[in-house]
DNA sequence: TCTCATACATACTAGTCGGTATGTAGTGGA
DNA sequence: TCCACTACATACCGACTAGTATGTATGAGA
């Protein structure tokens, strides 16, 4: 069932936050041009006020509904899964597979954000950290349960882990993208995975 | 023997500097405001573009007079030093220690500029990628004397392990940013000294 | 002492920014 | 069929941006 009235206010909305959503993650949020945004989608200004208050506003709904998948559905196997091992090796190894030269010329859109914004605004540090939060708890629980059943080495403190390993993993995608360099992602990947494999038992 | 002249300008040049890199710090290089910069160097915009051509060009001198010397004291010991693993871990108890609340605040200037500047501006990434060749590199090469010498492990590749180094030391720093958390940064760092302790022979 | 390049200082401009005021067309319910 | 509300569209605004044009004071060298 084709809707065919010509007012789609669901879809005006989505591609606002599509367009948005590219591009903060090619310019940055505060770079990012509001008049760009709506070219790139098709839309007016008018369209944009009607449906977020302000620039912040269109901000945090990308985050909430576009970054923030963006990042849960990467380390879900990793979180949820039956070895956390495996599964952040064999995502490590999907990343270097799949990772596309746009990836590697504009870096993860997640932390691209949290550097730019988590210092200067509030709003976005609150969503940003929770994200981030999860992602780290996540992992953390998941290295718990490792050590229960035993795959995980019992000398690995939980939380040191699993934020470092968050940490090194935006580190290599970041440096990576700085060197725009592939051969870089891959040997810190490499670095990364070798330590991943030190924590087995 | 004091200068008593009123033109002094290399001093001028110099406080341009700092305050350029003060106002490129917090704000990132785009956000950054001429007239921001200008008020707290205590100079005018005639002197500015006396002695920079525009805002890039004062960028540049920023990374290469200002960034590069930072990156580089902080981790001369561990490319020059006797062992690098205490070297490398030395410098992280001492970042932990030291390590201001405006500096966990507003993260770590060059990983800032890596970040926001290398994917959309030559300049920048050139000067940039330098740097971080040459910091790589220079862990590199410390490794492969420290497997000659016998005190780290041989089955340890040099190239990806300073690449997972550098990497996870600036996404350590840089999450912990975004986190604002003292907390985040002692666990990510505890992650990076158990990693490199692993790389002992 | 005169000259002239250096080292600024001030005023201004064109362009872009986020945001707003206002008008209007579409559309579901009575 | 009419009303009322939603969903836009267009034109505009003040603030701020990097950059420039122009003028002038300083000070070293001849």
């Amino acid at each position: 069932m084709q809707n065919t009235s010509r007012r789609q206010p669901d879809l005006t909305r989505q591609r606002l936050l599509e367009s948005a959503f590219e591009e903060i993650h090619h310019s940055g949020f505060r770079s990012a041009s509001l008049d760009s945004i709506l070219e790139n989608a098709g839309v007016t200004k008018g369209a944009l006020y009607h449906h977020f208050r302000n620039k912040a506003d269109l901000g945090y709904a990308v985050v909430d509904e576009m970054v923030r998948p963006f990042v849960e559905t990467k380390w879900k196997a990793t979180v949820e899964g039956d070895n956390c091992i495996d599964a952040a090796i064999a995502t490590v190894h999907q990343a270097l597979k799949e990772r596309s030269e746009t990836a590697l010329n504009w870096g993860c859109p997640f932390n691209n954000l949290c550097q730019e914004m988590s210092p200067v605004d509030l709003g976005f540090r609150e969503r940003l950290t929770a994200i981030l939060g999860e992602w780290r708890a996540g992992i953390a629980q998941a290295i718990r349960q490792g050590q229960q059943r035993g795959y995980v080495r019992k000398d690995v403190n939980p939380e040191a882990a699993s934020t470092f390993i968050v940490s090194s993993i935006e580190g290599c995608i970041g440096m990576a993208k700085a060197a725009q360099s592939r051969e870089f992602l891959e040997a810190g990947f490499a670095g990364l995975i070798e330590y991943l494999e030190h924590m087995r038992a």
